[in-house]
DNA sequence: TTAGTAATGAAAATCATTTTCAATAAGATC
DNA sequence: GATCTTATTGAAAATGATTTTCATTACTAA
């Protein structure tokens, strides 16, 4: 689960699919590290474009989906036209949580409390759900979707 | 949460919030009624407009949009480009599911198995979050990432 | 009726995302 | 090292799902 040397758990993935890790891949990754919002493409692309102007918002995306499918960035959709995306934590670190999404205002509260149950759920269902579907599962997502304070 | 005569549980939702049950509106939510696929905005479009060869596009994507708001419908992106939708399905019932989502072909497996332990898990961890956030909440998603055996 | 408002459809506009394509960089092979 | 092969990249153009505009129609309430 953690890094090994100054190799980090993703550059596994990067190994295993024969993909090379290159400075604006590993600045995308680097970016979507050091933040706690919930970033579309293009804000992805406005930083990693002031630290080096010379990466591509193609790049950008083409990064982000190589990541997505890698199961190293999660994608969602929050419902305002543009994707949006996270590294992917792993369950029992301090980042890890999920999403508390107002219908209207499209708030979303992103909350880690509360996550005993789900740790022993989730490894429950996991290991049931890939035994039974032939799946390797290495990640998940829960979204509780209502009405904010505001928008009741 | 069962209809009451002829009247259906979304019916309240529209009376809520002072819409109007309309033939276009009845139509989509027929139609998303009758299917277990997870349907695009064209796929709806495309079978209301064989019953009714009157109703837009447009009105179909505003009645999606203006059901997902009312927490009638839940919209889902795949990664295809387009957004899916469902008639949500309460948690005791037989259409309630979740899904299981391969990274790289992106098939989907919808699974309603398992969910003995999830049923218990949502309502004590909705409970906490929303008298913590003060959210009303309405509904839930919980998605599985992985590679399928093909894409292993 | 009649006024006021919500809902609708067609066409046009928007804009996030993809595709194309030529240029470059990296790895492998000799 | 030189060369071949393939992956990666960026800019510009294309795509296509979704939204907006706007004139029209259908309700609802008075």
């Amino acid at each position: 689960m953690r890094g090994r040397g100054r190799g980090a758990w993703w550059q596994d993935r990067f190994e295993n699919m024969g993909a090379r890790i290159t400075a604006p891949r590993e600045l995308v990754i680097d970016i979507l590290h050091n933040t706690d919002d919930h970033m579309s493409a293009s804000d992805v692309y406005i930083q990693a474009h002031q630290i080096n102007p010379s990466i591509g918002l193609t790049t950008v995306y083409r990064t982000l989906e190589m990541l997505t499918q890698l199961g190293i960035v999660q994608k969602f959709d929050f419902g305002d036209g543009k994707a949006r995306f996270e590294l992917v934590n792993n369950p029992g670190g301090k980042k890890h949580h999920h999403h508390l999404i107002c219908l209207r205002c499209k708030t979303i509260v992103d909350y880690s409390e509360f996550l005993e149950e789900e740790l022993e759920f989730v490894r429950k269902t996991q290991n049931k759900l890939s035994k039974k579907h032939n799946f390797q599962i290495t990640d998940h997502a829960i979204s509780f979707y209502g009405f904010c304070e505001r928008c009741r």
